[in-house]
DNA sequence: TTACGCTACGAAAACGTTTTCGTGTTGAAA
DNA sequence: TTTCAACACGAAAACGTTTTCGTAGCGTAA
């Protein structure tokens, strides 16, 4: 077994000092052709790559991202990751990815870890816990201590750093109106509980529509969902006391729930009531029919995000600027509506 | 801004040494009661937390795991990372990603970049194009310097190291003979190219089982795709081009696309013909009808995967017994079969 | 008084780099 | 012959830890 090699062996190998070894591997001036030309050929042979540690340590640069998910199993936050890692990459970043489980302390965790050393800045989306307990201590202290943190998704205004978010009121609003405009009268929402910062303002943008088309609002037909693992029975609920043409969903579970729910009770997508979704994922995409959703582009969101990180991170002063990037969404008509 | 403090900083401070803060904060018994609770109360005042950057330096250790996968946006991908991320935190460790993208160069790159210094050890799915050159040599590079390896999922012989596999060929061949013996006669198969190792090995399983049952083996009722992006106009052909009754496909990509096709030409799943998927992912659970498919256990197989590479961490001697651990698979009975 | 053994702490090395500064040698100019 | 620059290299510090070893001060037993 052949282990790393250092600097150290390669001098004590040639017998010059580690001076003239670092000195000849990056080129300088000050060493002569011969004596360069020799430690090259050397390093070369014996693969010698630079620790990465050691430099961490000296240059106080980790040329790592630190990125929190709340999940890495939905299909939205995998490719934000993709788009974070694409620009990550080739401005010479690694990216390192923790997982809080929507849990407040799992995210207080991994956020502490990391930023003992681990990486230069975070990337992250808050978990439903931290959302709930509006405490965001544990952002303020890294933000604090000079570590830049870009906040994407489910974000907050109590925290002043950089952000990127799609307008989801608008995107609802859009969706909603699309409706509206197509002569569809009694449109019914399934979103989230409200503490959960994007359905609560995907809602807002649902109920803003219909108050502009001077549509009254009917609460009935407004579903929270408090549980998402049997959300499929008050979606059923829904949709069997209450006569609708269209749903809106804040999201693709909640989409293709209602879509299996109208079949079930012998209605049709899109004929009898029209469906829109949130997230253009996996199961808009194949879902039977396809699903017509607002498009959140998640790659894009991820790839500005590390842009704004790497920016920040890459010019010394600290400006106390923060700007909240919006990334536009795009409504993609599928099966589940007609035009 | 407060920056990050430092024992030496501490030091300073109460205007001891440097040694007698790091001893009293780990509790040394070498240090009077009265001063460790001193540099205690100080370090929590200030928020102290060892630099894991030094602390990897000094003990040459980073209890860092890299991963090396394909694509991060499949949901297998997504669920192994997730069960690595579970026992990696547990021990201890954090996860650092990185993305191959399918391509060979960005693998080595990847690895050689995490292989200085980054990580302890690597868990790694291969790279389509890595598995077409069958070129490892970046592989036995790191695991010579006496860094661990595990592979999983798509895996090669050439290369020694622990495995984490699920029996791809018994899988397939569970499927097929659950078609055999349900009285299904013509049953096709949509495959990938046979440099995909899991793709050949689920072909391999088909084949075994109808061999085993002296069905003819007729190679008009095997698809074999090349491009997945466009797959769809291959399937169409197969499905109306012969008459079969049933359909097993090596992904859920291959068997969503199936339904649909067979939909289109005006029959029924599972009546007129029957799927059975590979992956138990978003799709096959959302799908209209949902799909029958075999799961893979993507947690498991990464919670197992954690394991081995841990264990291997944590044990000086390095023993050359490396084995190859088999996650045993479960065919979930879904809507697009009939029993 | 001497010898010894604690107690409580500090100095320094080590991990692998990079970089600043110092210095010995050489050759050329005065 | 003296002086000085240029060249080529080495010593050492620094990044933040942990740990080994050394030791000053003090109390106690002989």
């Amino acid at each position: 077994m052949r282990r790393k090699v250092t600097l150290k062996q390669i001098a004590k190998e040639l017998d010059i000092s580690i001076s003239t070894v670092s000195k000849s591997l990056r080129d300088s001036h000050e060493i002569s052709e011969e004596t360069r030309l020799k430690v090259k050929a050397f390093a070369k042979l014996y693969n010698y790559k630079p620790n990465n540690i050691a430099l961490s340590l000296k240059n106080k640069k980790t040329k790592t991202i630190g990125i929190i998910i709340p999940e890495i199993v939905h299909h939205f936050f995998a490719t934000v990751i993709s788009g974070i890692e694409q620009v990550a990459n080739e401005s010479g970043y690694n990216v390192i990815v923790t997982l809080s489980d929507e849990s407040f302390d799992k995210e207080v965790i991994n956020l502490e870890m990391l930023a003992s050393g681990s990486t230069d800045g975070f990337i992250m989306s808050l978990s439903k816990e931290t959302q709930l307990k509006k405490d965001f201590h544990h952002l303020e202290e890294v933000i604090n201590q000079g570590m830049p943190v870009v906040l994407f998704d489910r974000v907050t205004n109590d925290v002043f750093c950089d952000k990127v978010i799609i307008d989801d009121q608008l995107a609802a609003y859009n969706a909603t109106e699309f409706f509206i405009t197509n002569k569809y009268k009694n449109i019914a929402l399934i979103t989230t509980v409200d503490y959960v910062s994007v359905g609560k303002l995907r809602t807002e943008g649902y109920l803003k529509a219909l108050t502009n088309y001077d549509i009254k609002i009917n609460e009935n037909l407004i579903t929270k969902v408090e549980d998402i693992e049997h959300c499929q029975d008050q979606i059923i609920d829904l949709i069997t006391n209450n006569s609708i043409d269209a749903v809106f969903a804040v999201n693709e579970l909640f989409a293709v729930t209602a879509i299996k729910a109208i079949n079930k009770l012998g209605k049709k997508v899109p004929e009898d009531i029209a469906v829109i979704g949130f997230t253009d994922g996996i199961i808009s995409q194949f879902s039977t029919p396809t699903i017509t959703t607002v498009s959140q582009n998640g790659i894009k969101m991820g790839q500005k995000a590390a842009k704004m990180l790497i920016e920040r991170l890459e010019k010394d002063e600290d400006d106390e600027q923060y700007t909240t990037e919006i990334i536009e969404t795009e409504l993609i008509f599928r099966e589940s509506t007609t035009t």
